[in-house]
DNA sequence: GGCTTTTTTTCGAGCCTCAAAAAAATAGTG
DNA sequence: CACTATTTTTTTGAGGCTCGAAAAAAAGCC
């Protein structure tokens, strides 16, 4: 609130502008920067000329299809893909998957690994978890040293400082202090991130047209999570990791959830709810995983016939329309993106889901409310991570107060 | 995102930061400014020589307290009440009333006026909003050319930019641009607030250390309104003013809300609910206007015995405390503050409210959340919107890129 | 080849902040 | 009362940063 900016801190800043403004605009020349960022031509020259110098960008003249103008032609500034390095991992249902990625974003190497999470003991999840880390940096293939930074992504609670994992629907353990563990371990900063947040850092990525300022990314699968951007920033809450989107409350006293209370809405939309309810089971019934072969057999029996199935995505749909009612009473309306399993499957959502919203504050607006889909969760779960240990990269590259690099740079003409 | 920081904006930043440290602490000297801003004591000189010079600070000897310690004593920093003024105007049902405040934050006149907001025409009550307006502003007492800003309170939903009365229980009027009519009708900057968001900048204002960077306030009223701090920074919706914690949605399909839905927090928890059900109405009956005097009758007879009074009270506290517990979900549990005539019944409300929390996702906490109550929300909304305006004339009394003011400054030795 | 157009770099000027030193103002002390 | 210690405030010079204007560079066009 009341902290001073530093005369140290201008140039800082400026040059994670010009950064940011490579990551995201692909290749752009100095003019165009200039532009997007309401500097100075002189100033961006100047930055862009450190920066290159420091091996963090380059130059490349393929500007590609602008090079048919008149004047000098632009050249473009693109990332130096050998920069630096970060290292994503995913843990997720029995599966645990590490990539490496270089500064401009391309993954160079990777590994995938099927593990029973739900009985793993404490010392074996994260031996398991930190073995394929060190697989990974031991690639005689890569430069150690430029991995700067890992970010690994879990479904479940994290805390909101993105330090450890907290809950999670995919083992019984908790409070797990993976970023810790991974910086001891390898001496590489590290942050502990949630799922759906990195869903939604990824599609502000991919599709910023859609997902820019105020957006909501829903996970419809096991359980039912949500990523919130609000303002253009990710959205946490003030201790954990926040938007539990999926236990707000939808009836009280009413089914029973995962998370051992009553009446969240994940007790009516996860997919043993809907599996639940399709299969004629009591709501008091202890919820059970439900592969995606079988979610995606009982969406197929939905679309055939009206009977129990297609009844139970009617109250699936109806309980995500209240708790999208309810959400939109307290943030307005905006973009959804449904993510996961049962997002194929949101063809049989969306009626009674509309329906839901028409009847809630939300409602004024329901018919311009519009939703994407997406089936498949983890590649969106991977590249929010990258984008996410990359943005912190842009970050830390230009250390504070004192010159960037150990001290390498300015002594040409 | 990508707008770069220009060199005249840090003598702008550091100016409003300044300022904004006198206002938050009364009467700082240089040497504290500089250490709650981190900039230097060159600078905080610098900076606060122009201020004086300006008339926009002032020095004041008078330290008191601290007069007893060794060296140089210091010299406390003041607002200059001259300096500016603004205008607060509070609308709410039946009641307008509107305050000249200076700049150093005290009322110097005001006025009161009951009128009959639900039944009066458009142009009239726009008529009566102008007058008492006019009425301050031609005061003798009152050099008008000082009035910096409007501010402008009422029940209901605001826009996200503050121009406009997008919808309020207080008359069935919608869409009135106050702030428009106000700056077209005066030639005075105006925005228009939502009551709820000004009371939580004035609970801010008032015990900066118990509502600090996250805290929620309710209005218990004629309706549940909420005002929402988070990380610091009012939260609106993308665009209304946002928070609509009393439409979120309790009972799917449940009771008759005032805004015509069905099973709003709302329609269990305002004043109209309480009473419906005290008094064995049905839930289908439409919303009607109940007396504060009434509401503490009813309240006076739920706390000496049991009866329907008791347990409309109880359906309240229900009500709030899963609505509440879904708002936990979302942003986890922050201090709350209740606001309001039904605020000085919580002590009917609050079992059940506490015995719902503790069923939701933010129950985990629930012993630890705390309630603070004030039955009386007007002072509040005059306050909120009094440090709205001057905070705005904080920022504004520095004008973008060329120096402050007409040019006086700047030849003294 | 000379001219036009556009991009990029260079250079001097103007500000801003900072650190250190100087000045100011008071309380203790003999 | 003179002098010292202490703390706050101001002054001063240095170093950085951005900006605007002008120069340089690198094409296309005729």
């Amino acid at each position: 609130m009341s902290v001073g900016i530093r005369h140290d801190d201008l140039r800082r800043r400026n040059r994670a502008m010009v950064i940011s403004a490579v990551r995201r605009a692909g290749q752009p020349s100095r003019t165009e920067i200039a532009a997007t960022t309401g500097l100075s031509h002189s100033t961006i020259s100047a930055i862009s000329a450190d920066l290159i110098q420091e091996g963090i960008l380059t130059e490349s003249k393929a500007s590609g299809p602008t090079a048919l103008k008149r004047g000098r032609p632009q050249i473009g500034l693109a990332l130096n893909p050998e920069a630096a390095a970060v290292l994503t991992v995913v843990l997720s249902l029995n599966f645990l998957s590490v990539a490496v990625i270089d500064y401009a974003g391309q993954v160079v190497a990777e590994e995938q690994l099927r593990l029973d999470t739900l009985i793993m003991p404490r010392d074996e999840l994260i031996g398991e978890c930190l073995a394929i880390v060190r697989r990974r940096l031991q690639d005689p293939d890569l430069d150690v040293g430029s991995v700067a930074r890992i970010a690994m992504g879990i479904q479940g609670i994290t805390d909101s400082h993105s330090r450890a994992m907290l809950w999670s629907p995919i083992t019984p353990l908790t409070d797990i202090p993976f970023a810790d563990l991974l910086e001891t371990e390898f001496g590489i900063p590290a942050t502990m991130e949630n799922d759906c947040n990195m869903m939604a850092v990824a599609l502000q990525w991919r599709d910023p047209e859609r997902y820019r300022d105020d957006f909501i990314a829903i996970l419809l699968s096991h359980g039912i999570g949500m990523g919130l951007v609000l303002k253009g920033a990710l959205f946490t809450g003030t201790h954990s990791s926040g938007g539990e989107f999926g236990h707000m409350i939808h009836r009280p006293g009413g089914a029973l959830c995962r998370c051992g209370r009553r009446g969240c809405v994940e007790a009516y939309a996860g997919n043993y709810a809907i599996w639940r309810s399709a299969m004629g089971i009591s709501e008091d019934a202890a919820p059970t995983d439900v592969g995606d072969a079988d979610m995606r057999a009982l969406a197929a029996k939905a679309r055939i016939e009206e009977g129990p199935e297609r009844e139970a995505y009617r109250r699936a749909g109806e309980a995500l329309g209240f708790g999208l009612g309810s959400l939109f009473a307290l943030i307005d309306p905006a973009p959804v993106a449904m993510v996961g399993v049962s997002a194929a499957a949101f063809d049989l959502i969306e009626p009674a889901l509309r329906k839901a919203i028409a009847q809630t504050a939300g409602g004024q607006h329901s018919e311009s409310i519009s939703f994407d889909t997406e089936p498949n969760e983890l590649p969106l779960i991977r590249e929010g991570c990258a984008m996410r240990a990359l943005t912190f990269v842009d970050q830390e590259i230009f250390a504070p107060a004192v010159q960037t690099r150990g001290g390498a740079g300015k002594n040409v003409a």
